[in-house]
RNA sequence: GGUCUGGUAGUUCAGCUGGUUAGAAUACCUGCCUGUCACGCAGGGGGUCGCGGGUUCGAGUCCCGUCCAGACCGCCA
């Protein structure tokens, strides 16, 4: 037996008996004539001691040799302390070591096993191990578990049925862009791993399992960022013969019921905000209505007074920044400097101060007087002591920049509270969406979402007009969800992929399967899928998704403890029938 | 593909306008310490300043290139 007890659950009812413990040694504190080690566990910590009086001498001289993470078992009687520990649990008591076993030595850490590590990124991902010794790391996947445990329990009861779908499927050229695995048994032939399990539970669907769910990897060739992995999890679910009313009351109550579980918050009926009202007045099809600063625009108040800047811009719409009157000329041109920068790309920046006396101060006082900047002030809803800060140009454009004007600075005046909740439904998204670069139309959520009712003639005349029945489920300013009614007849589906650009062959080769289904019987269904990493991440009230991910990629998609991907064998390429033209392609570029 | 920031002791970092032998904290090692729990005290070891080139009498410091890491933009149906 290597434990009798966990290093997290002795106390001062156990003091007396004789109990085995195992676990790592987080520290020694060798104060001469006694000896003190915490043993770590995922349980907790429970305090050794080796004491001259009463230890057998050849113990302490083994204790002596004891180094940070050995690994260890001790046999002992729990005693009362002389001085306690309040901070930890088991701090009344100690045991008084009788028998030390080293079960495995270990060499030093890199960097330290405690909740503030020295460590930095790179050396915590590349000892991962050591790095979920930690704490807020193990406490993170912990927490993770028990998300996905309630979302079991609660899918479960609403009598849905977890099926896994295949990770080797077929290519699409359609969305991002796809993770291929070379097939040995097919030469020249590739597999794709999937980036979403979609047409799988369609298909489940048309196969009557009437609900179905499953948590799952999906995979995703892009580029990464702080909350994006090439990997990732989602809660994959799809029911038949609903609307999409009865998709977001289910999960919504899903989302009700994590946030009461595993938050032990109490959250009343979501909002819903059309796709336009968000555009409109966050500038974002995922806003963060934890606080106002909501967006006001100007054109109505702004043109006609010979400024030429707002006069030639498609749309003037600014914001009110809480407390902002008192701001310096320094401090607001670091915020004018702020958006500029290219990531966020506005020109300039015009800006109010409303004072708390009711006057107002502006840069552009020479074109606008005080009962024009009345007029801002109303439609920005600023109070008196309020900075209004002003963007102009290009509608989508100016939005954006605004939006993120907007999150900079509720970031800075801590309105981004962890702790609060907001979630809210988008409704209405566009079915289609304009590539710039091309020209081109494609499916803003995919191509299986169905456009709202009668709106299918509109495809021809006005692409961008049509409405689908598609959804997100935002969270603080994040989209934890997103999802759509879908096409379950042929005929709309061969509508739909033609307006992408798919001729009949190409619609037959992609996606013949899913509409071969449609003709035998395919129930009308829809759904939507969380991503179950940032998810959980919001719920914990964190940013970065990686430390509630065991193993995850870093910036460059790179493994670097297993140092993946890797280069293969010539024996291995030749097996799959591969050869690499990386020189080629080289030297293309060079040409 | 792009923008920005960084790379100096095991680790986290400082090192100014170029100038003696590159520092601090922490970790580690040795000794001391009669209740520690961020223990304390004394001492000690520890450096290819990411890599390559250039400027200079002289480069951790300036310039060019390159690699790596992070944040963001593009991208992510």
């Amino acid at each position: 037996m290597y434990r009798s007890h966990t290093n997290g659950e002795l106390n001062i009812s156990n003091v007396g008996q004789e109990v085995i413990l195992s676990g790592w040694v987080q520290k020694i504190r060798d104060k001469g004539f006694m000896i003190w080690l915490d043993l770590r566990d995922r349980y907790g910590i429970t305090q050794l001691i080796f004491d001259a009086d009463r230890t057998d001498k050849a113990i302490i001289e083994q204790a002596k040799t004891l180094g940070r993470e050995f690994v260890i078992q001790v046999k002992g009687s729990v005693i009362e302390r002389q001085s306690k520990n309040d901070k930890i649990a088991t701090g009344e008591i100690e045991i008084l070591v009788s028998e030390l076993t080293i079960l495995n030595e270990a060499n030093l850490p890199p960097f330290t096993i405690e909740d503030e590590t020295d460590g930095g990124e790179e050396l915590r991902m590349k000892y991962r191990y050591l790095d979920i010794r930690r704490n807020p790391v193990k406490d993170s996947l912990i927490f993770r578990s028990k998300v996905t445990q309630e979302v079991r329990n609660f899918l479960s009861n609403e009598e849905f049925i977890e099926v896994e779908t295949p990770y080797l499927i077929k290519s699409t050229p359609e969305g991002a862009r796809d993770f291929v695995v070379p097939s040995r048994m097919n030469e020249g032939q590739f597999y794709a791993l999937p980036q979403s399990p979609q047409t799988f539970k369609q298909l489940l669907m048309v196969g009557g399992m009437d609900k179905y769910f499953q948590i799952v990897k999906c995979f995703r060739d892009e580029d990464l960022r702080a909350d994006r992995q090439p990997e990732f999890t989602q809660i994959d679910c799809e029911m038949a013969f609903v609307e999409q009313e009865d998709v977001l009351n289910i999960f919504e109550g899903l989302t009700r019921h994590l946030l009461k579980k595993v938050n032990n918050v109490e959250i009343g009926d979501f909002p819903r905000m059309t796709f336009d009202h968000a555009m409109k007045t966050y500038g974002n099809d995922k806003p963060d209505i934890r606080f106002g600063m909501e967006f006001g625009e100007l054109n109505e108040v702004s043109k006609h007074r010979e400024f030429k800047i707002f006069d030639e811009a498609e749309l003037v719409v600014g914001i009110a920044v809480p407390g902002g009157a008192v701001y310096t000329r320094k401090e607001i041109d670091k915020l004018i400097k702020w958006v500029k920068r290219p990531q966020v790309g506005a020109t300039g920046m015009i800006y109010a101060k409303y004072n708390e006396d009711g006057s107002f101060k502006s840069s552009v006082d020479k074109f606008y007087n005080q009962e024009d900047l009345a007029a801002w002030a109303e439609k920005t809803g600023a109070k008196p002591g309020d900075l209004i800060c002003v963007l102009c140009g290009d509608t989508n454009k100016v939005r954006a920049q605004l939006s993120a004007l907007r999150m900079e600075l509720a970031e800075r005046l801590g309105l981004r509270k962890p702790e609060e909740f907001a979630p809210l439904w988008v409704i209405d998204f566009p079915l289609l969406e304009l590539d710039e670069e091309t020209g081109h139309y494609h499916a803003m959520h995919h191509p299986f979402t169905s456009p709202k009712p009668g709106q299918l003639e509109l495809l021809d005349t006005d692409p961008g007009a049509v409405k689908a029945n598609a959804y997100d489920l935002v969270l603080n300013g994040n989209e934890i969800g997103g999802g759509s009614i879908r096409i379950h007849d042929k005929a709309t589906q061969a509508i739909m992929l033609k307006h992408l650009g798919f001729s009949e062959e190409e619609a037959a080769a992609q996606f013949g399967f899913l509409m071969d289904a449609f003709e035998f019987g395919a129930p009308p269904h829809g759904g939507l899928a969380f991503g179950l990493d940032r998810l959980v991440a919001i719920l914990a009230g964190k940013e970065t998704i990686r430390d509630f991910i065991a193993f995850p990629k870093n910036n460059s998609g790179r493994d670097v403890m297993i140092d993946a991907p890797s280069e293969l064998d010539d024996a291995q390429l030749t097996e799959l029938s591969l050869k690499l033209n990386i020189l080629e392609k080289e030297n293309n570029e060079q040409a």
